[in-house]
RNA sequence: GUGGGUGUAGCUCAGUUGGUUAGAGUGCCGGGUUGUGGCCCCGGAGGCCGAGGGUUCAAAUCCCUUCACUCACCCCA
C-alpha cells in the first residue's frame, strides 16, 4: 500500500530543526515583550472579504494566490495569506482602539498562499508579525524598525540590509503615479510583457522588474521622494533622524515599492544575499487607512512580517535550544534488573531528570553502545547480580571511570550528580 | 500559471556504448569480550532503480506519459 504524503508545498518540521524554531520563537517573545508588545492569536481561517478588502482586490495575492474555498456551499472562506488583516479585524471586533490609544501586538504562526513552491517559499509558511496601532508619529516607525533590527541582531543574522522608503500618502502618491505613467507612455513597446501588464495594474512595480531593458528605462524615471508632499517628507525625515540615533545602518531606496495596496508613507525591507531569489527576510510599512478601510475609525498603523523559514535558513547550525542528551542511561541485565531499571528510570524522569534505557533486554555491550550514541553523561550498570547485593555501577562516560554505588540511595546520588 | 534540473538502500551518491543475482560510503542490527561505549575488524537486514506504458532477445540505462522534489519566473515575507 502506498503511504499518504503531505500536501504539495506543505512541510514537516522535524527535529533538530524544531530546536531552531523554538529558539527563534523564544527570542521573539523575549524581545517583543521588552518593547511592550503583547501576543495576539488570531484564527487561521477568515471570511474571504477580509483579505480582498484589506490587501487589495487587484493584488496577486488576492487574485490568484489565496487558499479560498466555499464552506458547505455557503460562505467563502480563506486561509490567511498574512496576519495584518486578521489582527486589525480582531482589534476592531473587540474594540481595542476604544480601550487604549496605542496598541502594540505581535503574533507568530502559519500563513498560506497557493503558489508554486520554491526555496524559502512554501504554501504553508510562517511569519512573525508585529503591529503598532494608533499613533502615526515618526518615532513610532523608528521604534518598530529598531525593535526589528535588534531582534535580528540578537539572533546573530549576518549581512542584513535595511532599506527604507516613503510611498507618500493619498495626497502625493497619485501625482507620482501619474508621472510614472506619462514617463512610460510611448515606451510601452520597449517594456517586457509583465511590465506592460503592470502599467494597467500597478505601474510602480515596474521599478522591481529584473529585465535589463525595463531596468534601464525605469532608471531614468522620476523618483518618488521628489513627489512627497510637505507632511510626508517631514515624516520621512524624522523617521530617519530617529534611526540615526542608534548604530543602525540603513539605505534609503527610492525604488522600493511594495506589493500590497494598503501601504502609505514609511515602508521598509530587510534583505540578504544568502537566500537566492528569495532575498527579502522582512517586509513592512505604515498603513494609515487600512483600519478605516476595514470598517473602523481612521486609525493608522505600522507593522512588519518576518519570513520565519528564511530566518531559520540563516541561523547557524546548532544555534538552538540545549541538546536533549540524557544525563543517565540505565543498562539493565536480567529480568529483575529490567524491572528495577524501568521503575528508577521513570521516577527520575518525574523529578525532571532526563534518563534513558533500553527495554529489549539486549547485551550489555549494545546497551553501552546506545548510551554512547545518545551522548549520555553517565551510565548505570545494573544486573540481577548487583541487585542481590544492593549495589550498581555508575560509569562516567566521558572520563571512562566507574564507581560502585548503593542501590537504595541511588536516586539521591543521581540527583546530586545532576547538579 | 510558465520554464529548467533531478528522481537508484533510512541518508549522501556510483552504475561504462542497453547485457547475469544493482553497488559504495554512512546509518541501523548482531558478533569479535560469560557483563562494559567510542577506534578497529567481521557479518546481517534493508531497493518493484518514483509510477504507468512502449521499443528490444534483454531496460536503472532508450522513447512517451504521469507524479514528486528542486531551482527560477510572475508575485511576495
Amino acid at each position: 500500500m502506498e503511504i499518504i504524503t503531505a500536501v504539495r508545498g506543505f512541510k514537516d518540521i522535524l527535529p533538530p530543526e524544531t530546536d531552531k524554531w523554538r529558539h527563534i520563537e523564544a527570542t521573539a517573545h523575549q524581545v517583543f515583550r521588552a518593547f511592550g508588545y503583547r501576543e495576539i492569536r488570531v484564527p487561521l481561517l477568515e471570511k474571504t472579504g477580509l483579505f480582498s478588502r484589506g490587501i487589495g482586490e487587484s493584488t496577486d495575492i488576492v487574485e490568484k494566490e489565496m487558499y479560498t474555498f466555499i464552506d458547505r456551499g455557503e460562505e467563502s472562506l480563506t486561509l490567511r495569506p498574512e496576519a495584518t488583516a486578521s489582527i486589525i479585524r480582531a482589534y476592531l471586533e473587540h474594540a481595542l482602539h476604544a480601550a487604549e490609544t496605542v496598541t502594540k501586538l505581535y503574533t507568530l504562526g502559519p500563513m498560506f498562499r497557493r503558489e508554486r513552491p520554491q526555496k524559502g517559499r512554501y504554501r504553508q509558511f510562517h511569519q512573525i508579525d508585529a503591529e503598532i496601532l494608533g499613533p502615526d508619529d515618526p518615532r513610532t516607525d523608528a521604534e518598530l524598525i529598531l525593535m526589528l533590527m535588534h531582534f535580528l541582531k540578537i539572533l546573530g543574522l549576518p549581512n542584513l540590509n535595511l532599506e527604507i522608503n516613503s510611498l507618500g500618502c493619498a495626497e502625493c502618491r497619485p501625482a507620482f503615479r501619474e508621472a510614472i505613467l506619462s514617463f512610460l507612455h510611448g515606451r510601452e513597446e520597449e517594456l517586457c510583457g509583465d511590465c506592460r501588464r503592470r502599467l494597467g495594474t500597478n505601474p510602480l512595480r515596474v521599478f522591481d522588474c529584473k529585465v535589463e531593458t525595463c531596468a534601464n528605462i525605469i532608471s531614468q524615471a522620476p523618483l518618488l521622494p521628489a513627489f512627497l508632499c510637505e507632511g510626508c517628507r517631514e515624516h520621512f525625515e524624522k523617521v530617519q533622524a530617529s534611526l540615526r540615533l542608534f548604530d543602525l545602518p540603513f539605505h534609503q531606496n527610492p525604488k522600493m515599492v511594495r506589493g500590497l495596496d494598503y501601504y502609505t508613507r514609511t515602508t521598509f525591507e530587510v534583505t540578504t544575499e544568502f537566500l537566492g531569489a528569495q532575498n527579502a527576510v522582512v517586509g513592512g510599512g505604515r498603513y494609515d487607512h487600512l483600519v478605516r478601510d476595514l470598517g473602523g475609525p481612521d486609525i493608522s498603523g505600522i507593522g512588519f512580517a518576518i519570513g520565519f523559514e528564511r530566518l531559520v535558513a540563516m541561523i547557524p547550525e546548532g544555534d538552538g535550544d540545549a541538546s536533549p542528551d540524557p544525563i543517565l542511561f540505565i543498562a539493565a541485565l536480567g529480568e529483575m534488573a529490567l524491572r528495577k531499571a524501568f521503575f528508577l528510570c521513570n521516577r527520575l524522569r518525574m523529578k525532571g531528570i532526563h534518563v534513558e534505557m533500553d527495554h529489549a533486554g539486549r547485551s550489555l555491550k549494545s546497551q553501552m553502545k546506545r548510551a554512547d550514541k545518545l551522548k549520555s553523561v553517565y551510565t548505570l550498570i545494573l544486573g540481577d547480580r548487583e541487585i542481590q547485593e544492593n549495589k550498581a555501577f555508575l560509569r562516567n562516560m566521558l572520563a571512562s571511570t566507574q564507581e560502585e554505588i548503593r542501590l537504595d540511595s541511588m536516586e539521591e546520588t543521581i540527583m546530586r550528580i545532576e547538579r
